[in-house]
DNA sequence: CGGCTCTTTGAGCGCACTCAAACTTCGTGG
DNA sequence: CCACGAAGTTTGAGTGCGCTCAAAGAGCCG
């Protein structure tokens, strides 16, 4: 696994946060012009990563918030023994290393799925500030901080009570949902940048194991993935099957 | 399962916040006079419950936010079908209900696994204040929040890549370390008031299957769970056997 | 072309499951 | 007092889901 390293970007493409294009999704709450004023200063930089680059460490911290852009990235934690999990995955608007709010150094690693973009925010000088002297934006976070709870209760109840076709079935409209409230779902199929293997190290399965429970589904014509694209062939079905979905439909918080 | 009610209680043991015995621990962090004096405001009740009473239901919401004071409780989230997954077990000091700073009903539900009683705090009227004039306190909210994450996200993993026995061995350790930090330990065991059936729930396995397993962990020397009791028998092999452990060992925030 | 990563398939094992039932404990009512 | 039922624990027997091991095929890049 080659090591890339993130690459600075001021010019060009990275947007001011007033113009950013996220912010206009419904999916997301309003900003008041003063949380905009002040995420201006909070962001410091907008880098972009090459698909693979490790964006955080497990037990190094450097003091930033990162809010992904454009692309996908997943968190995870490894074993000593080597075994990984991966705890959820990252889509644009997604905020990245909350931890450095506690101030430990997180006990999980962060890394690019594909070729990414993200914002920098200056956490270790501009959290107090924030929290001091913008209550709404304050909420905002502890709002993020128990969405993702939300997430990862939503992954663990899966993980811990469903069958295989029943986890890769609740992913999948997961990923569907998210992905159509960002724009990046047509005709029921959209990108999906992971390899089988990490698919199975989000589900708790074995990546052979996945692979047939992979072939039933589009067997049955529920599912199909195919260079990288998942198209959901009977909704109503998936829907059936997937003993955990939707639930998420309210607008979210952003930074 | 019948229903029992909780029990309001303004007399007697309920303490001020000045005085409570769980702010004394070592485990949880200072408090300033000015945020004690907001506590004190904050809280509104002291209440009881009896084991196996419901705390909080999935869909309804209270406005309230609760503090753990003595006995155990968790949280869990209910499958249409019935299965049930254990989310995590709440101890003294633990807070219940976080999502009331979403506003959102809870997606989730709580139950008292022994007698227990608790603080409430007037959430709903008393939280704008709170992250309005009281930042030091807003942010050991999201810390609170983020160290629940943190709870979760080792359950996810250990659920996901783990198998029984080192399931097994890494709850018990965790609930060791957890309640000796509270003064709840006497020679390596401490009482586990949780019903077979609860335990394999929180751990993702099949309660006949738990069974075998703790009966091969005591056979080994490891483990003796009886008449409500755990008693860790060799702390070093368990140890080794766990594949997660520790790492929760800085002070905690407490509300 | 070889070397790499990822996917796919086969064969077979075993961990964890289901089904079934005995036993213990405990509270309740006859 | 014992009978009874409810809830929890324990054990046996047998199945199957999901695992390991092994290897072939597919796509990509140097």
């Amino acid at each position: 696994m080659s090591k890339q390293e993130a690459g600075e970007n001021h010019h060009g493409l990275a947007p001011w946060c007033e113009e950013c294009p996220l912010r206009r999704l419904d999916l997301f709450e309003d900003f008041s012009p003063s949380e905009l004023g002040f995420m201006q200063g909070f962001k410091i930089a907008h880098r972009v990563a090459q698909a693979g680059a490790t964006l955080m460490k497990e037990g190094s911290a450097d003091g930033h918030l990162y809010t992904l852009f454009t692309g996908w990235a997943f968190r995870y934690k490894l074993l000593p023994d080597g075994r990984r999990q991966i705890l959820n995955v990252l889509l644009p608007g997604d905020t990245i290393g909350l931890d450095a709010v506690i101030g430990d150094p997180p006990y999980y690693s962060v890394q690019a799925a594909t070729d990414i973009s993200y914002c920098v925010l200056d956490a270790i000088r501009k959290l107090p500030v924030l929290f001091r002297d913008h209550p709404s934006l304050a909420l905002k976070l502890t709002r993020i901080a128990l969405r993702e709870r939300q997430g990862i209760d939503r992954r663990l109840t899966l993980t811990g009570r469903c069958a295989a076709e029943e986890r890769i079935a609740s992913f999948m409209l997961d990923a569907y949902d998210r992905l159509a409230a960002r724009g990046l779902v047509r005709d029921h199929s959209f990108l999906l940048p992971m390899t089988q293997n990490q698919l199975a190290d989000a589900l708790g399965l074995n990546i052979i194991h996945l692979n047939r429970m992979l072939r039933r589904l589009r067997e049955c014509g529920l599912l199909l993935i195919q260079d990288r694209e998942a198209r959901l062939l009977d909704l109503e079905q998936l829907r059936r099957l997937a003993p955990i979905h939707g639930g998420l439909t309210h607008r979210r918080p952003l930074l």
